[in-house]
DNA sequence: TGTAAACAGTACGAAATTAGTGCGGTATCG
DNA sequence: CGATACCGCACTAATTTCGTACTGTTTACA
């Protein structure tokens, strides 16, 4: 089906959810209550999506992630590749030659390559901000769900 | 890593060597063989492909499957969908929704299908012919690796 | 300066998905 | 009529992925 990791799927969620306030400093337990995701999973998302500097990090009391670009800045593409690693299609690709049984026969060593940049180019062409719905994206100038300015919730 | 199916990747290896003879019946063993893939693997692949109408079965006594396009006129995302299903990058798509049980918070539904539409738009542009290394596509004209009328091998 | 808050890293177990296999059935040609 | 070869289903095994837990490190504030 390829489908992506529900590992993305989140970490779209959690960013969709970031983006209502660029800037503002969250901790885990607040992103992963308001996502409805497991905590250490939470965790484990921001910490990957903190690792590949698509979000930042702030150690120590009051600590917690936040994001620090608007969502139009941040595309699909560097979504994908902070949680799954780099696109690629199969495991035929540049790296990793011995472990193909069938490449001695396989007449397109490496020339998935051409695929995965095809559908690197097609992502990179999605913004975050293209995924969410309009309507959520801008709540300070109008609340949707719960208070503005919260702090803990509910 | 967003990678696709192993039995994708073999389906592409698997065309890659009908299409060095278009219109050529052979048997489900003998592209097994050819191609160093498990036969009931093979077997397998081959019948989701005729299923999709990718290759088309020929049932009998000297049956086989025979790839009758030429493999510029195959599309990546034809052998994609036809071994994994439609293209659907998340669980959240338009089918399928009461099973994500963050959906009454997730900012996005349903805006991946614009995702999808974007890689699938990708992959039409990709043509088998595309995948394979030239030398290996036109092997009656210049034998590549066995015999070239072969009609069983070694 | 000490304590608590919060992220960082690693390891582990369970669950879901996928790969591979095996049977009996059916169609076609000689 | 019989051999060949595809068809469809069910089943087992392996891999991957998901979720959790634990321990360490960093920072702010009393």
């Amino acid at each position: 089906m390829l489908k992506l990791n529900r590992m993305t799927d989140y970490a779209v969620v959690v960013l969709g959810r970031m983006a209502r306030q660029p800037g503002l400093i969250q901790t885990a337990a607040h992103i992963a209550e308001g996502t409805a995701i497991p905590l250490p999973t939470a965790s484990k998302l921001l910490k990957k999506m903190a690792g590949a500097a698509l979000i930042t990090s702030h150690r120590g009391v009051n600590g917690g992630y936040s994001l620090d670009r608007a969502a139009e800045a941040v595309c699909v593409v560097e979504i994908i590749e902070a949680l799954d690693g780099p696109i690629a299609l199969t495991a035929c690709v540049d790296g990793a030659e011995d472990q193909c049984d069938v490449e001695s026969l396989c007449p397109m060593r490496g020339n998935w390559n051409q695929v995965n940049s095809a559908i690197r180019t097609a992502l990179e062409n999605v913004s975050l901000a293209e995924l969410i719905d309009p309507r959520d994206l801008f709540p300070l100038t109008e609340p949707v769900i719960g208070a503005a300015g919260r702090a803990d919730w509910p």
